[in-house]
RNA sequence: GGGCGGUUAGCUCAGUUGGUUAGAGCGCAGCGUUGACAUCGCUGAGGUCAGUGGUUCGAAUCCACUACCGCCCA
């Protein structure tokens, strides 16, 4: 074996030979476990986000795989709609097209060409990235078994009248040239300016009183659209002018003064202009009174004829226009600078415009109201739960959702509209005639569905529905979600509400784990403007798959964001390489006649430590991993390997096996195997690489052809052993104890020195340890004496322990003085700990209210402190 | 405006039913090629747990308020 862990010559043959040897797929067992892998985008790269994805989904599976569950990771993509029609028609620009010049056909034909690549590149990151999910059954959610999950949708929300076609206002943006929805606009606080114009306040006759009424406005281009000015009822101010009308300032429409509840006296003047044609909130406002609704806007942003004498104005201009003619007339009271927050096409980035539409909308509160009771009812988990009330909140305020898109990638909607008859007709299969009529002058709905509508699918169109498919029947209700917290209201709630309206009440999956968003070392989110995207496969390069599995998991707590930095990809690196040498260093070692069967009740010590130690272990492991505590759990194990079996289990047989001894072989061996059992979901390759070779010393005991699906450790196995634990505490205390003396002492590192181990009760083990002792604290001759006997009294530096002390008589580095000192400061920290536990334990309310427990726990720790202060207070004296 | 999260060692973060002297990795200082590993070993320094008040025998942990940072919804 090479002296270091070289991931690039192991990553790629391992996973090849994985697949092919079909340990992805479900293999049976009692209880199934189903995750549905969140589908990446097809736009582009996997990035880091991803990658956390992977690795917590990839842990989560191969650990339940290793539990004998009947496993499956169901893979697929999502077609992105909006954003790969954009990315094909920036290409299309390029060679000066538009795809309305190309036409339907073959501009999706442009779009599939494209899908193929991006489709094959993510496929093959993934892979990089160990993922062990079943690629037989990756899905699209543009691929046929998935459109007919769509139709079949949407045919039956259409029956039940939970999809209706209706004129509302929408969210459009004028680049995408389409709708959005409600979700799909981000807000941002922009600085603009609130213009306060005067309204000419009319007679009965229509002619200006002269009297003005002062509106503020944010958006005075929307001005020739105005329908009413609306005032608070209560308003003293404005009372008198209710029911009187005032004249549009740029066309001179009378329109009325109206009275509303909504209008916030406080904010500009207290005077609304009511816009029901450009402004949401003004819209319902609008349907209050009864009001016409005026659009003055066509769908490329410039004002329509309509807005005259703006027709065909753009509409930042039409803004500066209206404005300077307003000026020019006296109109513009005032202007002041204003914050206030403006939405943004989530794509584009484009400002997006309110505009009056007739699109298609899904009713949402009757599909919210079982995903409420769902998750009231525990039925679904969150996990950490506190994001329930953001997902209930969300729900229970929950607006129609427009699904219909003015795109040409995704679904086309499953509606015809008969020119004989017009009806329409709503089908899964293309209908050749009208439903209606019998006609065959169909035309289909040119627009296409909302990604999220077929996504929002996915926990069972995967499966196979609408087919009744075993793969449904097994794997449906899913175990767990798991995706980023950023589309709970996107993709989460709305997988709850179309999961449970087409699978009989039955929810999506039982829990949903939430991980945070990846942060640049810096804390600043990754993204392709600030031009501070990291590549997950370059990180596999420089550091290994696993490293950055370790890294990344290791530094996740649920619903937390985390910053990815090199030192915990260093971290992994040099994790992969410690498991390496560690079991390099036990393969190396094993001799063709030993006998490596773990015997039932191992003699030594040390052995029993160790496997003592491992058992908690795997207990801990075991109840983490199932609290979702997968950092926690990794480190518990990390720390068992390192800083317990490498660090003095492996130092410890070191000595044994040099003097012929071959029992800790078998203890090397076994706890070897069940870390690299334990480890495996987190690093998969390193583990497998090792395993590989382990398994080949005892192929009997193996019981797998591999890791991958080799038994995970469970807890129980081994009894617990107490006393050892203690002992070899003890013993660890007694060569840490001498090693910091002779740091503190300077004493080179090669040199042997003498030493005294005082010790009642460990004195049994320091001494069945003598020669492990000796080599690990290089002190020789070693005594080990009981409390009652005589150690040296001139010219020593003593360490006071708990369970004991040790005494190195230091001739010619022994200083008088500094000795005294050192005694004196430890002596005062003894002190002061007696002083604190005696007060404690003083104190009567403590003795009478605290559990009987921690009380007499406090009454050791009072004991051992007054020992230790007894001991140095001895040694003390002793120097005179 | 409503809601949520964060503030712990120089840096990045653990600390999940309140109970030893608050931990880790990295960094820092000193020593070190003793037959797995310098991607390493040994030893050490380093914290008023954001602040104030409260509950409690006992608070980093529970409650209230405050400050700063961030996110979501309107």
């Amino acid at each position: 074996m090479a002296t270091a862990y070289t991931p690039a010559d192991v990553e790629q043959p391992l996973y090849a030979w994985w697949e092919r040897s079909g340990f992805f797929e479900p293999r049976g067992g009692e209880r199934p476990f189903t995750i549905i892998m969140p589908p990446p985008n097809l736009t582009g790269e996997l990035h880091l986000g991803h990658g956390l994805t992977v690795a917590i989904e990839d842990a989560l599976t191969r650990w339940h795989r290793m539990l004998g569950d009947d496993t499956l990771w169901l893979p697929g993509v999502d077609h992105a709609a909006i954003a790969v029609n954009a990315l094909v028609e920036r290409d299309l620009a390029r060679e000066g097209l538009t795809r309305h010049e190309l036409g339907r056909d073959a501009f999706l034909e442009r779009v599939w060409e494209f899908v193929g690549r991006s489709r094959s590149r993510i496929a093959q990151q993934h892979r990089r990235l160990g993922a062990s999910a079943d690629w037989n059954r990756e899905a699209f959610t543009m691929d046929a078994q998935r459109e007919r999950a769509v139709r079949t949708t949407f045919k039956r929300l259409y029956d039940d009248g939970l999809i209706y076609r209706g004129e509302r206002l929408i969210n459009w943006c004028i680049d995408c040239r389409t709708a959005l929805s409600d979700l799909e606009v981000e807000y941002d606080d922009e600085s603009g300016s609130f213009w306060h114009v005067r309204y000419p306040v009319l007679d009965d006759a229509g002619a200006e009183t002269g009297e003005h009424i002062v509106i503020a406005t944010t958006r005075p281009e929307t001005i020739p659209a105005d329908t009413a000015v609306a005032v608070h009822p209560e308003d003293a101010r404005y009372r008198h002018l209710l029911g009187r009308r005032v004249a549009v300032p740029t066309n001179g429409r009378p329109v009325p003064v109206i009275p509303d509840e909504a209008v916030d006296r406080e904010a500009g003047s207290g005077a609304l202009k009511v816009t029901p044609g450009h402004d949401p909130v003004d819209f319902e406002i609008g349907e209050r009174h009864g009001l016409p609704v005026v659009s003055i806007m066509a769908l490329d942003g410039t004002l329509t004829d309509a807005a005259e004498p703006y027709g065909g104005v753009e509409r930042f201009e039409a803004r500066r226009r209206i404005v300077a003619d307003l000026e020019a007339r006296g109109l513009i009271e005032r202007v002041e600078p204003y914050t206030h927050a403006i939405g943004h096409c989530q794509r584009s980035g484009t400002i997006v415009e309110p505009i009056l539409s007739l699109q298609w909308w899904v009713r949402a509160a009757p599909l919210a109201e079982p995903a409420i009771a769902a998750v009231r009812e525990g039925r679904t988990q969150f996990v950490p739960q506190r994001f329930e009330r953001t997902y209930l909140h969300w729900m229970e305020n929950i607006r129609d959702w427009c699904i219909s898109r003015q795109i040409w990638w995704g679904h086309r909607i499953p509606v015809w509209y008969c020119d004989a008859c017009s009806e329409l007709t709503v089908a899964i299969e293309d209908p050749s005639r009208c439903a209606a009529c019998g006609s065959d002058r169909l035309r289909q709905d040119e627009d296409t569905l909302d990604t999220w509508f077929s996504s929002g699918l996915w926990p069972h169109s995967t499966l196979g529905w609408p087919e009744q498919t075993e793969a449904l029947a097994r794997y449906y209700p899913t175990q767990v979600m798991e995706t980023g917290y950023d589309i709970i209201f996107f993709w989460v709630a709305r997988m709850i509400m179309l999961s449970l309206y087409n699978m009989d009440g039955a929810v999506p999956f039982e829990h949903v784990y939430l991980h945070g968003l990846v942060r640049a070392p810096d804390g600043q989110k990754m993204s392709k403007s600030r031009g501070n995207v990291i590549d997950p496969l370059d990180l596999t390069e420089r550091f290994g798959t696993d490293a950055l599995r370790y890294a990344l998991v290791s530094g996740t707590s649920p619903g937390n964001d985390q910053r990815l930095t090199d030192d915990r990809l260093e971290a992994g690196r040099n994790l992969a390489n410690k498991l390496w040498n560690a079991s390099r260093f036990a393969i190396t070692l094993v001799e063709p006649g030993d006998d490596l069967a773990l015997p039932a009740a191992p003699e030594a010590i040390e052995d029993r430590w160790i496997l003592s130690r491992l058992e908690r272990v795997i207990a801990d492991a075991d109840a983490l991993m199932l609290k979702f505590e997968l950092a926690e759990a990794l480190r518990q194990v990390r720390d068992f390997f390192w800083d317990e079996f490498a660090d003095w289990y492996i130092e410890l047989a070191k000595v044994r096996v040099r003097v012929g001894d071959r029992t800790p072989m078998p203890v090397l061996v076994h706890v070897l195997d069940r870390v690299l059992r334990l480890l495996h979901p987190f690093m998969p390759f390193v583990t497998e690489e090792i395993w590989q070779r382990i398994a080949a010393l005892r192929p009997d005991a193996a019981g797998a052809p591999a890791l991958i699906v080799a038994a995970y450790p469970r807890p129980g196995a081994l009894p617990r052993d107490e006393e050892a634990e203690r002992q070899l505490a003890a013993v660890m205390d007694f060569v840490r104890a001498i090693r910091n003396v002779r740091a503190e002492k300077r004493v080179d590192a090669g040199r042997w020195v003498e030493a005294y181990v005082v010790g009642a009760e460990a004195a049994g083990t320091a001494r069945t340890l003598q020669p492990a002792m000796e080599a690990l604290a290089r002190a020789r001759p070693l005594h080990i004496v009981d409390a009652a006997e005589e150690t040296p009294s001139d010219g020593i530096v003593t360490s006071v322990l708990d369970v004991g002390r040790v005494v190195l008589p230091m001739a010619g580095l022994f200083d008088l003085d500094a000795e005294r000192e050192r005694l004196r400061k430890q002596i005062a920290e003894a002190e002061a700990e007696v002083e604190r536990q005696g007060r404690k334990l003083a104190n009567e309310q403590f003795r009478s209210r605290a559990p009987a427990g921690v009380v007499a726990k406090e009454e050791e720790r009072l004991a051992t402190a007054c020992g230790r202060l007894e001991g140095l207070r001895a040694s003390l004296a002793e120097l005179g």
